[in-house]
DNA sequence: TTCCATGTTCCGCA
DNA sequence: TTGCGGAACATGGA
């Protein structure tokens, strides 16, 4: 599920939950999730920390520390977050979790063992390192800035999209509804796109993401004429009625709507 | 049982 | 050299 509204639903959920309680200790209980980092030292620097605040950099968690590091979490493609009394039973999957000294714990859960974390001490440096580009939703990120890092790519715009080094946090779902929204096929080519494709792409992907970000990337509260939650071959277009197809792009399954959609040569 | 999944990384090729 | 597509990864659900 985890991408950018949906992680940006999760930094919510743990600034409402967890932020200002001393952490106790922590338990791993499967170290592949753990991204370069020793278990050791991993329980170390939790140990006794509090949680000031929660940031998103694309689909990245960072849970800041008052030690001045932060906790990092990617939720790969099946994660999320659990916080409950510590006498209750840790949920199924659960990889991660933190005590905290007020009787509570966050559990992070991550199913497919995609997920990563790790605590680091700067997050831009983190990010840099991993070649992440901007969030985004990034206020920085204009649409000259958009239209510069997604120029001169020769796959296609889906790809582009999912890129994380060009701007992070769209994944396979919400790229289809980003292209879906801007009209664009998503086998479209990059160097098939004008100025004014680029433009109206970013506009799209700005409204899309912030409108998502806000019901958390839950697609039972996507507006109506949102792809989301429409991806089969039973739904039909949700402004056309058209039937929908699908077909692998950039190695990932797409959904679209053939007459919304330009087709990838126009 | 087989296939597929909302993510990232690595490899081979152009 | 750079960037792209595809395979691999791990596990569970349809």
């Amino acid at each position: 599920m985890p991408e950018l509204p949906d992680v940006a639903g999760f930094q919510r959920y743990l600034q409402a939950t967890a932020l200002h309680q001393r952490i106790r200790g922590s338990h791993l209980t499967d170290r592949r999730i753990l991204d370069h980092q020793s278990p050791q030292m991993l329980a170390r620097r939790l140990k006794g920390r509090k949680i000031d605040s929660a940031r998103r950099r694309g689909k990245w968690l960072f849970a800041e520390l008052d030690s001045g590091e932060a906790l990092g979490l990617h939720f790969g493609m099946s994660g999320e977050l659990d916080y409950a009394a510590q006498k209750s039973d840790w949920p199924d999957h659960a990889r991660l979790i933190l005590d905290f000294d007020s009787g509570y714990r966050l559990a992070v859960i991550s199913r497919r063992l995609l997920g990563r974390t790790r605590v680091v001490e700067d997050i831009g440096t983190f990010a840099a390192r991993r070649e992440l580009g901007p969030d985004a939703l990034d206020e920085d990120l204009g649409r000259e800035a958009f239209q510069r890092r997604m120029q001169g790519r020769r796959g296609s715009v889906k790809s582009a999209l999912m890129n994380q080094s060009i701007v992070a946090g769209i994944g396979n779902v919400y790229s289809d509804e980003i292209l879906f929204q801007a009209g664009l096929h998503p086998r479209r080519r990059m160097d098939r796109l004008d100025g004014e494709d680029l433009s109206n792409l970013y506009r799209v992907m700005r409204r899309v993401l912030r409108t998502a970000a806000r019901f958390g990337g839950d697609a039972r509260e996507a507006p109506a004429g949102w792809l989301l939650g429409g991806r089969s071959a039973d739904t039909p277009c949700p402004r056309c009625g058209h039937e929908l197809e699908s077909g692998t792009v950039a190695g990932r399954t797409a959904w679209w709507c053939p007459r919304c959609q330009q087709r990838p040569d126009d």
